[in-house]
DNA sequence: CCTACCGATCGGTAGG
DNA sequence: CCTACCGATCGGTAGG
């Protein structure tokens, strides 16, 4: 088989991962099997495991990735608006239409990952704690702006709700339960 | 070697559960592994899977453990208030208070269930959702006891507030979590 | 409840 | 990026 130019070489790994997230966000990351990947994409094992090395670097490359695709799905939606409570409110409302219109196909990958991850060490757990981190941080900033009474406090409901969301989605399938986070959330904003 | 007594046999199959349980808290009930468990408690795999018969069998009889040590935990610990707010205020601090003491190793067993089992199907997973609705409904017809405007709203943040602590406690070890919690859940049941 | 074993699959490597 | 292979482990079974 020919070796392929690094632009063909970057093009294989961005569907490796793509697919990497898509099966994890069902199955977990730990879940995630090299020779299933390969299957499913018509590769050899070593083929797909060659761009990362080792199990553990695809699965931060899947969490990688899967953390983009949510900056994009919701901060980005809300970066345009006003710092504060215009941004936080922006924000409650595209996290929640993130959820409502499964982005993953298993749900939230970040509430997932953390689940999954809590209990062990590693790069893997450190790097979602990180993240997890930031967005909190991201919020409770926000509500600092807005001169909310206790800035940690809203970053710690709007987290939680979002969570009671992304579990009565996947498990449930409850359609009413956008309606409950939304409410939620613009109480916590309010 | 020799047969034990049925009782024997009991004794051996709740150690099997016991194992189990405190395992898949850590690192999933997919993550459990017959051979694992065999090596930790000085068995056979046969001695092992011949208590359940299969593997899935053995992940829902650890479920039903869980379940049960989350109904001692929370419900009965508020059962003996009289119905309504009282009561719902009783469950709101046994529930924290079962966070905050790491009764299963690797925090909620149901919250970490539901993530991994939202994006498959079958037993466990049905089982997996038939508990936390049950647990969403206990909650709703206390809430409704109370005479409180929407129940399965109550439900539904008092549940979503309990994720959001299982998860900053177990991710971040954060202190300030259960206080966070209980303040959540104080507005919720004001 | 054990030993001994089954086929399948795991993550990963050598060599091209 | 492939073929061919490694040792380890998977869930599970036969037979006692």
């Amino acid at each position: 088989m020919p070796r392929r130019s690094a632009a063909e070489a970057e093009k294989t790994r961005e569907s490796i991962v793509a697919r990497a997230v898509d099966v994890a966000s069902l199955e977990g990351l730990e879940g995630l099997t090299i020779g299933r990947l390969a299957g499913e994409l018509d590769m050899s094992k070593a083929g797909v495991i060659g761009h990362f090395g080792s199990k553990e670097a695809l699965q931060v490359a899947a969490l990688e990735q899967a953390a983009d695709v949510f900056r994009r799905e919701v901060w980005d939606r809300a970066a345009a608006q006003k710092p504060g409570l215009p941004r936080l409110r922006a924000i409650a409302g595209a996290w929640v239409s993130y959820l409502e219109r499964d982005v993953f196909p298993g749900g939230c990958f970040l509430t997932a990952a953390s689940c999954e991850w809590d209990g062990r060490s590693g790069p893997v757990r450190e790097r979602v704690a990180g993240t997890m981190d930031l967005w909190l941080g991201v919020l409770a900033r926000e509500a600092r702006e807005a001169g909310m009474d206790d800035p940690e406090q809203v970053a710690f409901e709007l987290n939680a709700i979002a969570m009671g969301l992304n579990q009565r989605l996947q498990l449930h399938g409850d359609r009413e339960a956008p309606g409950r986070a939304r409410t939620a959330m613009a109480r916590v904003l309010r």
